[in-house]
DNA sequence: CCACCGTCAAGAGCAGTGTTCTCGAAAGTT
DNA sequence: AACTTTCGAGAACACTGCTCTTGACGGTGG
């Protein structure tokens, strides 16, 4: 049989993949700034003037790790709402959340080159990163519109905050069919998603509420409940659901 | 008369004080990651190796203009609280967090410094800059005790959903007399604050939405009154008076 | 008044970096 | 077999943070 892609591209990949793989390693441990192409070039026998072969210049190589850190994000967000129960979307929402913060907890330094200051110059991005950061975001929204749909969250009083200028622009987003006051939700839970795991993973939490999971439950299912809850909501009771359906999840690997 | 203070150590004050406002420059335009030791040297007409007589390493410029950065956070949050109105907590809240939010937009690169991936080796802090940053927290701090004792919000409702774990690491915090839940509620509008603002200044906004201050002020109004208010809130209503008061204080200047 | 001594700045130098160039070798194509 | 494209090596340039040594200046004590 023959090989449907030339022979010379794919051994031309498998290098590119090497030399992702080990700046991915060198990422990881010394930080997104020590990325040495010479160190790079050094840890896999090579001449530093080979990689500019594969990558224009370093900001090049730390854009594609960029794209890489996206794509695992939203691989991880989806898998995670899949994975979820489809009839619970409290705890489903809370899965995800719980998901996103594993995530940024696991891949710190990916964490950092997305979210931190500056995507790494992601300059010239012809919606390839758009593409990625979307499907994380459609997993949220696709939360925010099953809580709706269940009649969880009522999105009324959320509607009456909102300024006619602030509609106007939540109109002009648009990248939903739900209303202004649902993307409005989405930006609250959002924020304060990423607000706290920001602020955890860079060490600006206090000592006692450092790296705990407890603050992050009862924000993110407070930050759901707050909206617009009708009735009381047993925080304690959707906590118990999703560590039980998450035990059920991890442990047969 | 005689100076009190040694003419040699004055005028090591003045060259340390050039050093740190050409590197602040630097920092302002080209990121805190291009400040360079050499540029900043040039830029005053000195040695590269001179600049090590005041300063032990790059890494103790950037803590020192780091340490600079929170204290100019302090005073700006701290000056905004004692502007704002004392009759009125819900605006000198939201003035409060307005200054935050400006003072990031104004000092971008000193925000990702303070609040940035590891604060640039901030190690060996000796309570130095824990001071600045507590005296920040404390303006948030007040603003909440204020609204309570207000009655403009009811902590009870967040009370309830505290897990005893969590509560008990809120006590173990306790940096104030207010209780876990008060602790709690300032952690809740911290989050979002601070989620809000970073995800702005670095651009993962969807643009209708970067650089909105309304979208601000919405959230910011609504972290306090949904963590437990008593009865109906007109937005609207607190924007118009906190825009009052600001270009009251902004106009005699 | 002079000698002293701490402080300062300069200069050279080391090890490292991103990047660009040229050149020879290998691989694929005709 | 000849030609072309691709690849990697090596050298070189302009930087960087940092260290060490060498003088020079200035305030202070004899």
């Amino acid at each position: 049989m023959t090989h449907p892609v030339p022979r010379r591209e794919r051994i031309r990949q498998t290098t590119i993949d090497e030399i992702k793989t080990v700046a991915h390693e060198q990422l990881a441990e010394h930080g997104a700034a020590a990325l040495s192409l010479r160190a790079v070039a050094r840890a896999m026998g090579m001449t530093p003037s080979a990689i500019y072969r594969y990558f224009d210049s370093r900001s090049a190589l730390i854009s594609a790790l960029a794209r890489d850190a996206y794509s695992s994000l939203a691989d991880t967000l989806e898998a995670a709402f899949l994975a979820a129960p489809a009839d619970d979307q409290m705890v489903r929402w809370l899965l995800v959340a719980r998901s996103h913060r594993r995530w940024a907890k696991t891949h710190p330094t990916e964490y950092t080159l997305i979210f931190g200051p500056r995507p790494a110059d992601l300059t010239g991005r012809p919606t390839a990163v758009q593409n990625e950061v979307e499907r994380s975001v459609a997993v949220l929204f696709r939360c925010m519109q099953e809580v709706v749909e269940a009649g969880i969250v009522d999105l009324g009083v959320l509607d009456a905050e909102l300024s006619p200028g602030l509609r106007a622009r939540f109109q002009e987003w648009d990248c939903t069919d739900l209303g202004p006051a649902a993307e409005a939700a989405c930006m609250l839970v959002w924020t304060q998603l990423h607000g706290l795991i920001a602020l955890d993973l860079f060490d600006h939490l206090p000592p006692p509420l450092a790296d705990s999971a407890e603050l992050f439950d009862q924000q993110m299912i407070g930050a759901l409940v707050r909206i617009g809850h009708r009735g009381p909501v047993d925080f304690a009771e959707v906590i118990r659901r999703a560590d039980l359906t998450e035990q059920h999840t991890l442990a047969p690997t």
